[in-house]
DNA sequence: GGAGAGTGGTAATGAGAATTACCCGAATGT
DNA sequence: ACATTCGGGTAATTCTCATTACCACTCTCC
């Protein structure tokens, strides 16, 4: 009963997260090579150096883990942007969207594995994937809500409601990186990061 | 080993067909309501009316199934994109991406659940369905870089190679649709066709 | 250094489905 | 009307995996 025993000078805790640490990155190397649907429970555990059971120690199921994935990229990327946005605070709208842009494609063109992952593999699993991917939506939304609102403050563009705009410019942009992670070698993150801006500044100070 | 015996004065190929079609319908139902993977063969069977067997005389796998079912879709919209455009031979550069864009989205959102199906549940379903989705965004790429070069030719874009930007303006209104398609009841296609517009146009013209 | 509890590995269990074998009834044409 | 062959439904069969029960081992604390 008494839980907190170290075994070999390493706490419970501390071998917990190593353990959880070593299941994310097979899982992430697993489902973005074989794939999510066909990684088996049995292979995860293989490629992070334990047994079966230690899975079940970790997750619930194989979808928890993916989940988490899930949640770790987005949550690291959007902390990313918004610090990096907050510290920016005086400079003009149009700067501002390009280090959106850059500091967001930096954080998930990393690792084209994450890529794959987030736009490929993660789609359609569940209805609670599913459910997360339209609860970050809804953030980067806000955040893109946010910087338009900006843009027209300054002047650059007509004041409206930018909703509709915003969602639909996270879904170009999570469809640009889906094709982008399958071409990685053939063409340059920065021109990637050109198209975007393009796209965000049309999208927000077109006229209609 | 007569073959070709006619059944209740239908025709074999008469009767392949329908049930084709009854499984391709169940199939385009299901797979959008209860998903694709959780969509059990016998439930298939069930909503198109017919036993276990006659799927496999029709289909190899629920895999076929699906992948039919994606070509199908595109096959369609592809057909009715570029048979308006070379109809519209004459027309000035920027009407006809307001065309391709209008044909295109009359085709894929007049049936949200077409959308659902191309968007989310034929994704990263295996190597085969993402293989096809290459292929297609190969199809739609050309379609939209000879559109940019009558532009460019018109004197309203720089001429360059616009293969890039054209895989990604498809990856744009991938992603554009995936979301459109979650909020159906909440933004009419008007408004999404205005966008996808904007955002060809922006893409094609900017100057770098 | 031994008792007791915590850990993790192996292997059994069992559920869920795809696939197929078999059989009954229907339709043809002689 | 009957013999023959096709078509399709039902019901095994089989297989794959997730899940868990059990066991041997290790480490701590007295």
């Amino acid at each position: 009963m008494a839980a907190e025993r170290s075994y070999g000078g390493v706490p419970l805790a501390r071998r917990r997260e190593e353990r959880r640490a070593r299941l994310l990155a097979a899982g992430v190397e697993l489902f973005t090579s074989v794939g999510y649907q066909q990684t088996k429970i049995t292979e995860l555990c293989a490629a992070a150096g334990m047994s079966n059971r230690g899975f079940y120690q970790e997750f619930e199921t194989k979808e928890a883990l993916l989940l988490e994935l899930y949640v770790r990229t987005n949550q690291l990327a959007h902390d990313h942007v918004s610090q990096t946005l907050t510290s920016l605070e005086t400079t003009d709208p149009a700067a501002r969207i390009d280090v959106l842009v850059d500091v967001y494609l930096a954080a998930v063109t990393s690792d084209p594995r994450l890529a794959r992952l987030n736009y490929v593999e993660a789609v359609g699993v569940s209805p609670a994937v599913e459910a997360l991917h339209v609860d970050w939506v809804g953030r980067w939304s806000e955040l893109i809500m946010h910087e338009a609102d900006r843009v027209a403050a300054a002047g650059l563009a007509p004041h409206r409601d930018f909703r509709l705009t915003a969602i639909m410019i996270v879904g170009a942009i999570t469809g640009l990186l889906r094709e982008w992670q399958t071409h990685t070698a053939d063409y340059p993150t920065s021109e990637i990061a050109a198209e975007a801006k393009a796209l965000i500044l049309a999208s927000i100070t077109r006229s209609a």
